[in-house]
RNA sequence: GAGAUCAUAGUUCAAUUGGUUAGAGCACCGCCCUGUCACGGCGGAAGUUGCGGGUUCGAGUCCCGUUGAUCUCGCCA
């Protein structure tokens, strides 16, 4: 045996025990004739003590940093005690070492803070996660998992897996693909989740399912985004909606519960996609502040009179298709310089507005304003009362055309709300967004497509829109999304189960019943032997762990993430592979 | 496909309007040190300023190109 405790358990109850530890090697602090050491695993750090003796041991064999030693000796309490570190009232006074295996100076400091940056930190990844916040955060990840696993188990759900080699479709994401040696010239997908495998186990009869799995989307990366990332993937048979709300809203507060002991005990707000958008201009809202959108003047409706009786006309807001608002609590003291912070905010081209329109609500029941010379001090007084705005508040107004301006005006309440500190990621805000829209228009492709997917079912009041192409705006799903502070974390729907509206489908996404035959043939012929009706959800795993670990990047609860480009810059993957391989494969 | 920021010692950063021999912290190496735990003291080594070109008497600094990194928009059913 290698050690008979770890790095992380000796306390004053094993003083006077002998003990065996095995560990890396964090600090060495010589004093001449004695010299102190960390020896750190993935339990803890344990202070080495070596004396006299054995320090004379040290100069003929010295130890560095990442060193793996082996220590046996006496735990001991400590003269001066360390309330720092967990073993901090004892150390183990060296009595025999061995150097297990050297190492080379690491090429950062493997501590709690490092001075590595992210590339060499990526490059070095079995380094980095020797770090403990690393350490903490792959284990919050295994905790998140088990959690899942517990309460799905609880409730009946199957873990069954499905297959990674599969088929390409046209829909959604772009495929990762894979080359077929034995069927040359022919190549399987990586799936972008496991979709109709789950679907067609419920046809199966296999009612609840889940799955903790990887997926594979080829599209440009983000901070939160990786090319291959984790599901938790449910389906359910014989559910309504109702009933896919609440036993997995009763997910989230298991693993809320269990993980970082909140406990939430109110049912999770449901709010519309159409109320989403109105009142926080995205489809994931952050209810942690308040801070709504008034919608001054929507598609060229004026809601708020006032705005169209500007003294002399005011052209930006005579020409906006849409003017928005938000009220900013306490601001009227912003000064000009930071109110110009926050026009060149929007000015960036991500943002894309020209300007910022500001109206001060001073504390003296006075209105300072870009646009005095537009509205008089009532006028001013109007629009403060429309957006809900009292003293000692600032009114933000965008103006523009309806789709960016609202987008714009999403991002500047979310910027506002970091500006005043409003979006703590200890608060957690979990709400569901509801009764989205079954098709979106595509602008590029000119065409429908789905919103969520293709074998979501819209509301059973809706399909009769279906055979009018003017009304697929109108047309609502039964999907919906788990949003916790502004970030999606889940989405699912109920599904179609019957051939001939999936068929119906197919048909209004602009698919032939050839190609409808020929991509997704299997799941319409299940639907034609005993399809129940079903419907299930999935959630973006990693994502839900850096919300939970409080963090905004997914990489570092991913043990070997990949870069911004989808590169593993420690394997150098993807790389070229050689001649023989490529004819082997047909493709050259 | 696009925008922003960045690239200087092992590492994290600095270097005034373009001006002497490119500096500092940490890490590393050597010597000293019996209670440290961010140990301390003294000394030392360490650089093709990402790469290629240009402007200039002179470029880490300005310009063009290129490669890579981070963040974002488009994209991600």
């Amino acid at each position: 045996m290698y050690r008979t405790k770890n790095c992380g358990e000796l306390r004053m109850q094993h003083v006077g025990e002998q003990v065996t530890l095995a560990g890396w090697v964090q600090t060495v602090r010589k004093f001449g004739s004695i010299t102190f050491s960390d020896l750190r695993d993935r339990y803890g750090i344990t202070q080495l003590y070596f004396n006299e003796l054995l320090n004379s041991q040290l100069d003929s064999t010295p130890i560095g940093r990442e060193y793996v030693l082996q220590v046996t000796g006496k735990v001991v309490e400590r003269s001066n005690k360390n309330n720092k570190i967990p073993t901090g009232e004892v150390e183990v006074e060296v009595a025999s070492f061995k150097i297990l295996n050297a190492a080379e100076v690491p090429p950062f400091t493997i501590e709690e803070n490092t001075d590595g940056g992210d590339e060499l930190r990526m490059k070095y990844r079995y380094l980095d996660l020797r770090r403990p916040t690393l350490r903490r955060n792959l284990e919050l990840r295994y905790k998140v998992n088990r959690s899942v696993r517990n309460y799905l188990d609880t409730l009946g759900f199957w873990d069954i897996e499905t297959p990674f080699l599969i088929k390409s479709t046209p829909e959604g994401a772009r495929d990762f693909v894979v080359p077929s040696r034995m069927n040359q010239g022919q190549f399987y997908a990586l799936p972008q989740s496991p979709q109709t495998f789950k679907q067609l186990l419920m046809v199966s009869g296999y009612d609840r399912y889940y799955q903790v799995v990887k997926c594979f989307r080829d599209e440009d990366l983000r901070a939160d985004r990786q090319p291959e990332f984790t599901q938790v993937d449910c389906e359910m048979s014989f559910v309504e909606q109702e009933d896919i709300l609440n036993t997995f809203e009763g997910l989230f507060k298991h693993v809320f519960k269990d993980v970082k002991g909140v406990d939430i005990t109110y049912a999770f707000p449901r709010i519309t996609f159409d109320d989403a958008m109105w009142h926080y201009g995205n489809d994931k809202p952050d209810i942690r502040f308040e801070m709504k959108i008034q919608n001054l003047k929507v598609d060229g409706a004026v809601n708020c009179l006032t705005i169209a009786q500007a003294i002399g006309g005011f052209k930006v807001f005579d020409e906006a298709e849409t003017i928005l608002a938000i009220c900013v609590p306490g601001a009227s003291e912003y000064t000009r310089k930071q109110t110009d912070e926050i026009t060149e905010w929007a000015k960036r081209p991500q943002i894309g507005m020209t300007g910022v329109i500001n109206i001060k609500c001073n504390n003296d029941g006075t209105f300072k304003s870009t646009v005095d010379k537009f509205f008089s001090a009532e006028q001013q007084a109007e629009i403060a009362a429309f957006c809900g705005a009292g003293k000692g508040d600032l009114i933000l107004l965008l103006a523009g055309k309806e789709t960016r301006t609202r987008k714009a005006m999403s991002e500047l309440r979310l910027e506002m709300g970091n500006r005043l500190g409003l979006r703590n990621h200890d608060d957690y805000k979990p709400l569901w967004v509801i009764d989205f829209p079954l098709f979106e228009y595509d602008e590029d492709g000119n065409r429908w497509v789905a919103r969520h997917h293709p074998f979501t079912s819209p509301k059973p009041e809706h399909i009769e829109l279906m055979n009018d192409l003017s009304r697929y705006g109108e047309i609502k799903a039964n999907a919906y999304d788990i949003v916790l502070n502004g970030t999606e974390i889940g989405g699912g729907s109920i599904r179609i189960f019957q051939r001939h509206l999936q068929e119906k489908m197919f048909a209004a996404l602009g698919m032939s019943k050839e190609e409808a035959q020929e991509k997704f043939g299997f799941l319409m012929g299940a639907f034609e032997y005993g399809a129940p009706p079903h419907g299930g959800i999935a959630f973006g795993f990693d994502r839900l762990c850096a919300l939970l670990g409080g963090q905004e990047s997914i990489r570092d609860f991913i043990a070997f993430p990949k870069n911004n480009s989808g590169r593993d810059v420690m394997l150098d993957a993807p790389s070229a592979i050689d001649e023989a391989q490529m004819k082997e494969l047909g493709l050259k």
